[in-house]
DNA sequence: ATTTTCTTGTGCAAATTATCACACATCCAT
DNA sequence: ATGGATGTGTGATAATTTGCACAAGAAAAT
């Protein structure tokens, strides 16, 4: 195999997958400070990652360093987001629409970097046609439908906790192949659907363990 | 060593420890429902994890279970707060009352799992004394007296990305130990400051690699 | 031109993490 | 009592992940 060069064949670790975005986050505030290039090192020194680990993350998808310079900011971030998929928008379906649901479809963040909330769903008639920031929300029996004709692949999950494995199977009937799931507890679902987890008391309690 | 008796010597992976607040999460909801046992097999297949992964992991902190039966939840539970200290309230300092700021200290889940909010602060002379929820925004120059005069360990940032690591370095000042932070950028910190992150974003990006 | 400095990409080794598989303990049914 | 079924804790093994160290390319300095 030639140099510079990735294997299209190589399963790339979900590890390695899961540090691009962090990648990306760094270069996207690089370049705002008007940066051009930068190193696996200073990468490092930032994210308190070897530059190692760094370089050979990078390497699985080519060569888009230069030796003796480092590489051009710019040009990385494309490559990323073009690994990840994120030089397009996505269109998100939420569900739930109760403190929780509504504080997550007002984030800024996430149509600030290419996530698009479509639409919200919630089992509460109260709720139905409502106005939620810039959303009505729909009932639940209109979100199968709704996601299909869409085309819509990603889902976040604002519900009790109680209600959220019922959501997801819905939600996978409905060919959703990706869940962000803010309720705090573990979801089951098929191969081939993702899932992954807000709990930000999980992460406390991750600390108060060295806090002795 | 005798067995089911764990060396308190021992430095337990970090990994580990990332992994207890999960079964913990599954736990309640199984006494919740108000199953009095369980097993390494059970919980495996509720989280997607090998049972002979959960047994190992507890393992490190003493032998919970009992052969040919399992785990009584209750105990397990328990034991598992006390490894993680969270059988005790926690009180917090946030950061940032802005749009996030204002979501994360009226999200009821910190308050039913042990941590506590008791103070909010902000940099906006706009928002100083002004009530948010049950708090009294206060300035940033009461920070350090506030979090020092309450012994609050943990702090949670929740203002834009340009802040957070000058807010960080201030929470260091102040004392702080750990630090959860929502803005989407990596911050540094001195050695023993723990720092977990809440970047929903960066999530959904792990995802989208997947979306094909 | 030549040397020095810098930095990538990568083969290899080390460290970490996950899995296997089994001795031993317990319960239950008969 | 006894046999079968169940399930823990753990030593050994396998797989994954990280870090080291260096050849080679590129720029800057001399």
């Amino acid at each position: 195999m030639p140099p510079h060069s990735s294997n299209p064949d190589e399963i790339i670790p979900d590890i390695v997958i899961g540090r691009l975005p962090i990648y990306l986050r760094a270069l996207m505030r690089l370049s705002q400070e008007g940066r051009e290039v930068t190193s696996s090192h200073e990468l490092g020194r930032i994210l308190g990652i070897s530059s190692a680990q760094i370089r050979k993350d990078l390497s699985h998808f080519g060569g888009f360093g230069k030796q003796g310079t480092g590489y051009q900011i710019a040009y990385l971030e494309d490559k990323l987001r073009q690994v990840l998929q994120v030089n397009r928008e996505w269109e998100i379906a939420l569900v739930g629409a109760g403190d929780l649901g509504q504080a997550v479809a007002n984030y800024r963040g996430f149509a600030d970097r290419g996530f698009h909330i479509a639409c919200v769903f919630d089992s509460n008639p109260q709720k139905i046609g409502k106005q939620s920031g810039k959303f009505v929300i729909q009932p639940m029996s209109e979100l199968k439908e709704t996601i299909i004709s869409k085309g819509i692949q990603i889902a976040m999950i604002a519900v009790p906790a109680e209600y959220a494995q019922e959501v997801a199977n819905q939600l996978v009937d409905a060919g959703i192949r990706a869940i962000l799931n803010y309720a705090p507890i573990s979801i089951n679902v098929p191969d081939g659907v993702h899932v992954q987890y807000i709990d930000p008391v999980a992460h406390l309690q991750r600390m108060t363990y060295y806090l002795k």
